[in-house]
Order: C-alpha cells, then structure tokens, then sequence
DNA sequence: GTCACGTATTGCAAAATGCAAGTAATTTAT
DNA sequence: ATAAATTACTTGCATTTTGCAATACGTGAC
C-alpha cells in the first residue's frame, strides 16, 4: 500500500488529517462525492483531473479502510458499486469549505471558477448542509 | 520542480488549494510556522516527522513562489534566514483549525494529541488569532 | 585566510505515479 | 445458453518523486 497508510504517529491533528485525507488525490475523491455527487468507480474516472484507475482504486480503498467512505452494491445498476462517504467522510466537509474559502481570496487566474465561491460565501450553513446531503 | 508546481488549472477551488499547500510536507512545514512558531530552515529541520533537507528546501521555494512565506535576512543572526508567512499563508489558518477539529473528533488513537484540539474547542476565535500572530 | 555555522545541492536507491493493456464478474440481448 | 456489453479492478513497465547521506556554498567571526 502507499505510504501514507502508515501514520507517521506523532500524535499530531495536523499530521493524523494529512496521513489519512491529505494525498493528491484522495481529497479530489471526496470532492467528487460532495460537491459534484458522484458515486461509483466509473464517474471519478471521468474527473477533469484524469486519475489513473490504479491510483483510483488505491485511494479508494485507502479511504475506505480509513473509515472514509463506505462501498455497497447499486440498487439500481446491479453490476456497480456506490461508494458513499460516512460520518467520519462527511465530516471533512468544513475543510473543503475552507479550502474553497481561502482559493476564493487568492486564486486570481482568470479562468477560477467563482461558482462554487460564491455559493459558499453566501451562504455557508446551508451550502455545508448541502454537501453533507449529497 | 515537483509536479504540484504545475497547476492543473481546472479552475477548481479545491484543485487550487492541493496544487498549492496539498502535498505531503507543505502544510506541515506551515503548522511549524503557525503553531510552533518556528522560523529557520534548521528549525523546520528538526521537525518530528523528519524532513529530508532536499525536499525542505523544494517545498520552501515552491512556497515561496507560491506567495505563501517569504524569506528574508534574519536580523539577530546575519548568516540566518527567516520564513515567514505572508498574508495569504495567514490565510490557510481556518484550514488547519479545521483538520485540527477533524482528528480531535476522529482520532482514537491513544497518544493523539489532545491538548491543542482542546484548546481550539474552548477558544475557536482567539486560537485561530494567535495563529496569524505567531 | 581559515573556521564554524546555516543553508542548499547532488547522487543514487527505493517508492509512488502515470499510462496502456488486459482480466474478471455481472447483466442484458439474442 | 451464448455472446456482447458494462463496470470494476489488475498488471507490467517507463517515468517521476521521494528519502537518505554526503557534500558544497555563502556568510560572518576570528
């Protein structure tokens, strides 16, 4: 597995936070399951940033090993599986806000999307309500 | 340079953030500087997770370009440089309480550190202002 | 100049990543 | 029942990044 599945185990939040969320691509994940809802394999497959489907499923079952998100079978399409974020996932929702937040102030490139930005900042309660539904 | 230096420039809040502080040592080297209060290259040196200098050094530079610390002459010790953050690295202060807040809610590990998750509890606004202060 | 100190670079082995191709399992179509 | 299609996952290999140790560079003290 990689190398972040092996806590570096100072006891550190910042350090536990990073061991377990804080790779390139893990938090791109949760960011396709929140803010885009997206479920299975194939969908993360398509994100703008073009994970590796080796990479994809490391990350996803590092997450889920984690504790992160949670894998079942699709009701709907029997020959999927959803991968769905539990508490301990949903509740990385104010550190993505936060991150939207600060990329909002200082992401000055002029193809930024200001979309999300801008929801957020009008109404951050209900937008983290939002991606704690989705 | 590293890879996180290019941008993936999906215009992505999130994507911004992780290209920008998201990788393994970034925000590591920023909780040194916010919450130790350390400030030379030695000091982040010592570090409990043990940083190699080489890569210290590249996050330093790509930190720096990224606008985040900024380096000067240390004034008490002319053979010393100082980092220190700038505006936009202040900035990333909610982010970290966040993460914080995070694992003192999801790590049960028995030595993780509970002695600054506690003090963020108790005083959210002024922990976050002794952070830009440090 | 020479020495010590703080910062930065280099060389090389090991690990992680990215990409392309292939396998496996399950469902739908015929 | 067999074939084709869909979704999930694995493997092999080239490239990139990391980690570690050793070394070099720049500055100021003597």
């Amino acid at each position: 597995m990689t190398k972040e599945s092996t806590k570096r185990d100072t006891g550190c939040p910042v350090t536990y936070g990073l061991d377990t969320f804080g790779d390139r691509w893990s938090l791109l994940i949760i960011r396709e399951i929140m803010i885009l809802g997206k479920r299975t394999y194939s969908e993360f497959l398509e994100a703008d940033e073009g994970i590796a489907s080796n990479i994809l499923i490391a990350r996803l079952k590092h997450l889920e090993a984690e504790g992160i998100v949670e894998k079942s079978r699709d009701p709907d399409n029997r020959r999927a599986y959803i991968y769905e974020l539990t508490k301990k996932g949903r509740d990385l929702a104010p550190i993505l806000i936060e991150i939207i937040i600060w990329s909002g102030m200082h992401d000055n490139r002029p193809f930024a999307l200001k979309k999300v930005v801008n929801k957020v900042k009008r109404d951050r309660t209900g937008f983290e309500a939002s991606l704690r539904a989705k």
